[in-house]
DNA sequence: TCCGTGACGCGAT
DNA sequence: CATCGCGCCACGG
């Protein structure tokens, strides 16, 4: 279960964003939202910070929230107020074979 | 086995 | 918006 969160997480591309709940679903496990958590807080080399709460929430606190905002400010994802703007940073997962989502996004 | 615990999600107030 | 309540789920005591 584990490996298949992992992988999930590690699909999405730099300047983009998902949430626990979607890539629980991208990860063939729907409703495991609290589990993608665990695996981001104990994985290491993931890119823990391009997943966010529903709505582009960051669900971290104090230091880790701060550290979040600025690394993802630095791939270039933008925000909106507290929360970031999912219209347009959320990557959509698609289904296996070659995804064809709205990639590449860095002018 | 029961119970508390979360980097959760969503609808209702 | 802010809060609340309830559903969800693997884990550890």
């Amino acid at each position: 279960m584990r490996i298949r969160i992992e992988a999930a997480i590690r699909r999405i591309p730099q300047g983009k964003v998902s949430t626990y709940g979607a890539v629980a679903r991208a990860a063939g496990l729907p409703g495991a939202a609290r589990q993608v958590a665990k695996v981001l807080h104990r994985g290491f080399g993931l890119p823990w910070q391009r997943v966010l709460g529903a709505g582009g929430e960051i669900k971290l606190r104090g230091d880790s929230a701060i550290e979040q905002r600025l690394r993802l400010e630095a791939e270039g994802v933008r925000f909106r107020g507290l929360k970031v703007d999912m219209k347009q940073c959320e990557w959509k997962f698609g289904r296996r074979t070659s995804d064809t989502g709205p990639r590449n996004l860095r002018p």
